[in-house]
DNA sequence: GCTTTACTTGTACCT
DNA sequence: ACAGGTACAAGTAAAGCG
């Protein structure tokens, strides 16, 4: 029997002391499946001592094998390891429980002759995905045989896999169904919860005065009778921790996963749903960085999600809950809360499921993944088919290195200005050089100088043949992206398949540009410190000589960070630079855009340039900052505009002076005075008085739960002390407590003069 | 004992 | 928990002053 398989979920069970895993996804008709998988064993793999002889080796290993009955088999197998071949010994185990198999490893690494285990540290179900090359969220062929649905699992089939699954070439996604829910903590006893599905149904549940056991209940039903795939929620890791430790105190089993089962903590530490995806938007909400304050309500505007109805602060859910007669609206604000959910997992499913396609990381466990482990993931995938083993991951002392090249800008205002910028310059820069730890040279290594390229600055050497891994990766990576990129241009821009498409080559283009950083991480097992430094020498080599050519040529050099230049835009003389570059370097250059006007103040990598559509692209500045008052950013926003749009500082100073009278007067609302900033780390580990810190405290005191990275809202009230003795949470504090003199010297004024003092404006404003 | 200066801490940005 | 380079505010300790 053969059928197309879309893999959702995937985890193991033991089943009679044996692991099996478990597939869980849904077939083209729409059918949701289990497949199980029987044939897998776990393993890991012994590395051996250089010089040493591997049978006997291999003799030693198993006279301890045999006498530990978790090991199955000790075999003699040829992989690559940084690039070259090596035997190792293969060890398969029968318990894939991952303590076991590091005991196991320890054990095994004393052996005379074993230099360290290898891939030890890979837990079973990553293996079982390396080895069959599958990965979540793709289309496969599936092999097997329908067998009764003995375990209780929530499917229209089981199968048990008997050919190894083969990747089919379908563009798309199957029909999932997808539920958003959202809960309202009321009070210790009663919560408000929320659903809506993909298909358009709702449900609400509110808890009577004392007792939320029937919403609970009713929750409990309702996932089990809609059948989700998908469970969408924000901030709901948090929600799920709160739903199991009621429900345990009401002595309810959640049981709302596919085999009748609680959610529960995986070992990556979200929460994980059997035989459905779990997906928690915040975590993907972190990535969109232009909102500062991450509230669902702020996400789902930028998103373009529009919901209508009250908003209701979450510390204000107790006090509507107390008044019987407002109950009703707390209702309706779940509804809209659960609306824009949907709204926002709407919007982002396309790439969620590509970035959880690309590089193999569960759907539930892709967005709480950091970036590293995202990129590394994609590696021990592409490691695999290469045959290399995986390294493993080391603790390192931290040593920096330099990093990009910032040019100190010609201040002031400039005209037309075009802004040149290098292509993927690092990912570029890698392949062109073959920078990657299994091509570098170390330095007592003996080799003609003609086989390698060295390094800028630093010396250091690298093979030019065979590519190196890296390499590997990003020809493969942009090459993909490129035909991608070919693909959308046969599909119409609203289809379908094209913002599928879309979402894959932005996905593969986040996973290349991530490796450069990735190489340079200490906690990478493809880390070489070298690499890194290298990239970043070869980087400023490269635009060293790209100004030094745009200078020849007569083209003056505003400013440049790191791969991109700003010189005066001459269609001509750019052209000629460019294909110089190209030529000679081997590397691409563009202009990206050409402003109409640009201002920088002395300092780097801050500016703001005005487009020729009239918009305004403002980099670094205040206005951009999350962490200044809205009146502050709104000011110095409106002064660059008045500059660069209608070129009179003398109308942008009577601006600050009118603003000011106002200002004063209490016309700007509260909501603009509130200051944001993240916690960085636990209250007690700061060694200085901040603002933020002692608003968080003061937070705290009144009974608020924290989380590390947690942004703090605060106001500076009047009185006397230090600055932060009058932060205040802007919840805990009213307009006329307001300190609007701290405002106007310390957050209106600064930002504002910042720009106006460049045009020789020196006024003291009172 | 007060003010000025220099350095440290902390955050968020840019490429 | 992808890199380093940078700006800037506020806290804090040291230096300067009389």
């Amino acid at each position: 029997m053969k059928t197309s398989f879309w893999l959702l979920d995937i985890n193991y069970e033991m089943m009679d002391g044996c692991p099996q895993i478990h597939l869980w996804g849904l077939d083209n008709r729409n059918k949701r499946i289990l497949a199980i998988d029987r044939s897998p064993t776990p393993y890991f793999y012994l590395l051996l001592k250089k010089g040493k002889d591997v049978n006997d080796v291999a003799q030693a290993v198993l006279k301890v094998a045999r006498s530990l009955k978790d090991i199955l088999d000790v075999t003699i197998v040829e992989r690559r390891y940084f690039g070259k071949s090596a035997k190792v010994l293969k060890i398969t185990c029968k318990d894939p429980d991952h303590y076991s198999i590091n005991r196991l490893a320890r054990k095994l690494t004393k052996i005379e002759g074993v230099e360290m285990a290898l891939e030890d540290d890979i837990r079973f179900s990553t293996q079982y995905l390396l080895d069959t090359g599958i990965t979540p969220c793709g289309w496969y062929e599936l092999g097997g045989k329908e067998v009764e649905n003995n375990l209780g699992a929530q499917v229209d089939s089981v199968y048990l896999i008997t050919q190894p699954l083969k990747p089919v070439e379908i563009t798309g996604i199957p029909n999932l169904t997808i539920l958003a829910f959202t809960i309202l903590w009321c009070n210790q006893k009663a919560i408000v919860v929320s659903m809506t599905t993909n298909t358009g149904e709702e449900r609400e549940l509110i808890a009577n005065d004392t007792d939320d056991k029937p919403v609970l209940e009713g929750f409990i039903r309702f996932i089990r009778e809609y059948d989700p795939d998908i469970i969408f929620g924000y901030d709901s890791n948090r929600q799920w921790h709160n739903l199991l430790e009621r429900a345990k105190n009401l002595g309810l089993t959640l049981s709302i996963d596919r085999m009748g089962t609680e959610p529960h903590t995986s070992i990556h530490g979200h929460i994980s749903v059997t035989g459905r995806t779990n997906i928690d938007l915040l975590d993907f909400a972190h990535e969109l960085e232009q909102v500062k304050v991450k509230t669902l309500s702020n996400v789902a505007e930028f998103l373009g999600v529009k919901v209508e109805g009250e908003y209701i602060e979450e510390m204000d859910i107790p006090s509507w809950w107390k008044t019987k007669a407002k109950r009703k609206e707390l209702l309706n604000f779940a509804k809209a809360d659960a609306s824009r959910i949907i709204g926002i997992g709407n919007t982002m499913l396309d790439y969620i499921l590509e970035l959880s396609h690309l590089v193999g990381l569960p759907l539930d466990y892709v967005g709480r993944a950091a970036t590293g482990f995202r990129v590394e993931n994609y590696l021990l995938r592409e490691a695999r088919s290469l045959g290399e083993l995986a390294p493993k991951r080391v603790e390192r002392p931290y040593f920096p290195y330099t990093g990009g090249m910032v040019m100190a800008p010609k201040s002031g205002i400039h005209k037309d200005i075009a802004v040149l910028d290098f292509k993927s310059l690092y990912p570029n820069l890698m392949i062109l050089y073959n920078l990657s730890p299994d091509t570098y040279v170390d330095m007592k290594e003996k080799i003609s100088e003609d086989q390698v390229y060295i390094a800028p600055e630093l010396g250091h050497r690298f093979r030019k043949t065979p590519p190196g891994f890296y390499k590997h990766i990003l020809t493969g990576l942009i090459g993909a992206r490129d035909r991608i990129h070919q693909k959308m241009k046969s599909h119409p821009v609203n289809s379908f398949e094209y913002r599928l498409l879309d979402a894959r080559q932005r996905v593969v283009k986040i996973i290349t540009n991530a490796c450069y950083g990735y190489a340079g991480w200490l906690g990478a097992r493809w880390y070489l410190k070298p690499v890194a430094e290298a990239v970043a020498a070869w980087g400023r080599a490269t635009i060293s000589k790209a100004q030094d050519k745009a200078k020849s040529l007569g083209l003056e050099v505003i400013y440049s960070d790191t791969d991109s230049l700003f010189v005066k835009y001459d269609s001509r003389k750019i052209e000629a630079l460019t294909r110089e570059i190209e030529e000679e370097l081997g590397l691409e250059i563009k202009p990206d855009k050409v402003y109409r006007r640009i201002f920088f103040t002395e300092a780097k990598k801050r500016y703001a340039g005005l487009l020729p559509d009239g918009r305004l692209d403002i980099v670094g500045l205040e206005v951009v900052r999350g962490d200044w008052a809205p009146v502050a950013k709104d000011v110095q926003e409106r002064v660059l505009e008045i500059i660069l749009k209608e070129e009179s500082v003398d109308k942008a100073l009577e601006y600050v002076h009118q603003f000011l009278s106002d200002f004063r007067k209490g016309k700007v609302p509260y909501k603009d005075l509130v200051i944001w900033k993240t916690i960085t780390k636990p209250l007690e580990a700061y060694k200085a008085h901040a603002p933020h810190v002692e608003a968080a405290r003061r937070l705290i005191e009144a009974g608020y739960k924290l989380t590390l990275g947690d942004k703090i809202g605060y106001v500076i009230t009047k009185g006397k002390g230090k600055l932060y003795q009058r932060a205040i949470p802007y919840q805990m504090a009213t307009y006329d407590q307001i300190d609007l003199g701290y405002y106007i010297s310390n957050q209106i004024l600064p930002p504002a003069t910042r720009i106006l003092e460049e045009f020789g404006i020196k006024e003291k404003f009172s």
